[in-house]
DNA sequence: CTGGGGACGGGGCCC
DNA sequence: GGGGCCCCGTCCCCA
């Protein structure tokens, strides 16, 4: 019994101590966890105050962007309507006037309608792109001197007037690129400089006088006739008709065709875009108000990227028909980055990728539920066609240019012989202007480009536009320094295959086989 | 002699 | 098979 009760005694004893060890243990975790958990709150209430922080430095940002957004109003509230449109077309990297022109980049580039000679020069405002607090220039060019400009500047008016193709364009009386703002401003002094907003601005010196709405219509629709089909799908559309009597050529008539000639770019979302090119009235009367605005639209939707970043040549814009609508001063957008149709591509892809930049662009533009093919500009474009059928007595202008142009024709004629000069029956299309004759429709359609002065195909790294696309691609070897013919003499590396074949007489004097890398 | 643009012919692919 | 379209190769010319 004794024991019994030692027994029990000794186990009331283990039991606390158990008990105790017990407890302890669980406090031991309570106060653990507890730990963790306090260092968990800490550090989430360091979190939540470094977010408040952020929030709040972000209200005060937005803040700050709102007062000068503000503030850039109430300076553009003094400024005309058609700079406030141009102002909306903030996230271009690049703007640029029609034509060949293109402006500094890293500026915004705007243009000053004539007639606003208040809006100075480099005026700051806040561009709420990006950060949302950069502030770049506008340089607003005016009609006065190359240095009032400033030096980012380049002149578009010396350019124009210095570029043969301008004034071929001029001669031909194509129009360059349409802008008609046929209201108040009275047509500038013929003998002035013509500075962009002067020729903007103004009936058009190179055009017939188009006061009333219906012409200045017509104008508008030859502008989408020449930006959705290329000379060469006019051209078709008239061979579709039947052969003249009596001639086994089928003459092909060169309407009078202004150059496309807005882009200074690409290419490609191939940009298109590359873009594209897209062109957006700058001043624009009701009917070129509609369809701009329906281009920003879209474009403003965010489908500027795809623009540009796939179309590179208008050409393809051409081809898919989508076109926004040109007036002499046009906008562009460009990316700064290298677009689809960049050097490593072509490097890499030569002879296998080449081409197929345009299938981007068009995929792009396919995958683009903006870009409407059946917009009414293409109805528009189409009643275009129609009007611009005509034959030779419709371009009178270019018997001028043809003679412009006599000296590289007779070259031409040299090289390839004429219709008249032996081998028609091969040639069976005969270019009206020249009497040439090409085997291929498509030869006599892009050999019309001679004539018509359209190049459809611009570089989206520079200025320059071609009339046939495997030129623009040779000359994109230039920007990406890609040298695929290489001696295999003398390790000289060439861009041109036939610069290899030059160079390589010299060793030998003869031909030499080129060796491609 | 080279760089680079203009122009033409022709082949390949697709419809 | 033919036509349209795209692309490439080639040549010429000029700076």
């Amino acid at each position: 019994m004794a024991n019994c009760m030692v027994f029990h005694t000794q186990i009331a004893s283990i039991m606390e101590v158990l008990a105790n060890a017990a407890v302890a243990e669980i406090c031991k975790l309570v106060d653990d966890d507890y730990a963790v958990f306090r260092l968990e709150i800490t550090q989430s209430q360091k979190e939540n105050r470094a977010l408040r922080r952020k929030l709040q430095l972000q209200e005060l940002k937005v803040a700050r962007e709102r007062a000068e957004r503000t503030t850039q109003e109430r300076v553009l509230a003094s400024r005309p309507s058609s700079v406030k449109i141009l102002d909306q077309y903030k996230g271009m990297a690049r703007v640029t006037l029609s034509g060949e022109g293109h402006l500094t980049e890293g500026h915004r580039t705007f243009v000053k309608p004539v007639g606003h000679n208040t809006w100075r020069d480099d005026q700051p405002i806040t561009d709420d792109e990006g950060s949302g607090t950069s502030t770049k220039n506008i340089i607003v060019i005016e009609s006065v001197d190359a240095e009032a400009a400033g030096p980012g500047v380049k002149q578009e008016r010396s350019e124009r007037e210095e570029d043969p193709r301008h004034s071929r364009e001029i001669q031909t009386g194509a129009p360059h690129v349409a802008t008609e703002v046929p209201t108040t401003t009275a047509p500038a002094p013929p003998n002035t400089q013509h500075s962009i907003m002067e020729v903007s601005g103004t009936p058009n010196a190179f055009l017939k006088s188009e006061t009333d709405t219906k012409t200045l219509t017509h104008r508008l629709l030859h502008t989408g006739s020449d930006h959705r089909s290329d000379p060469e799908r006019l051209g078709r559309g008239r061979l579709g008709s039947p052969p003249a009597n009596d001639s086994e050529y089928l003459p092909v008539f060169h309407q009078s065709q202004r150059t496309v000639n807005s882009r200074g770019d690409g290419d490609t979302l191939d940009t298109g875009v590359d873009d594209l090119s897209c062109f957006y009235t700058t001043e624009m009367e009701p009917v070129n108000i509609h369809l701009g605005l329906e281009t920003q639209t879209d474009l403003s939707k965010g489908d500027w990227n795809q623009y540009s970043s796939s179309v590179y040549s208008e050409g393809c814009l051409d081809k898919k028909g989508v076109v926004i609508v040109v007036d002499e001063v046009t906008v562009k957008m460009e990316d700064d980055v290298p677009l689809t149709l960049n050097g490593d591509k072509t490097e890499l892809g030569e002879g296998h990728s080449q081409g197929r930049d345009v299938l981007d662009y068009r995929e792009s533009l396919e995958t683009n539920p903006n870009v409407a093919t059946q917009s009414p500009l293409h109805i528009l474009r189409d009643r275009d066609r129609v009007s611009t059928s005509m034959g030779p007595s419709d371009s009178h202008g270019h018997f001028v240019f043809d003679q412009v142009l006599n000296s590289k024709d007779q070259r031409a004629k040299a090289q390839g012989g004429g219709a008249t000069s032996g081998n028609g029956k091969d040639k069976r299309f005969l270019c009206m202007s020249c009497n040439k004759g090409f085997s291929c429709l498509q030869n006599v359609e892009t050999h019309q480009r001679v004539h018509t002065g359209e190049k459809p195909f611009s570089c989206t790294q520079c200025h320059m536009r071609f009339a046939q696309a495997g030129n623009l691609k040779i000359h994109q070897r230039v920007h990406t320094g890609v040298k695929p013919f290489s001696c295999t003499q003398c390790h000289m590396r060439f861009s041109h295959s036939y610069s290899l074949k030059r160079h390589q007489r010299v060793h030998t004097g003869k031909n030499s086989t080129a060796a491609l890398v």
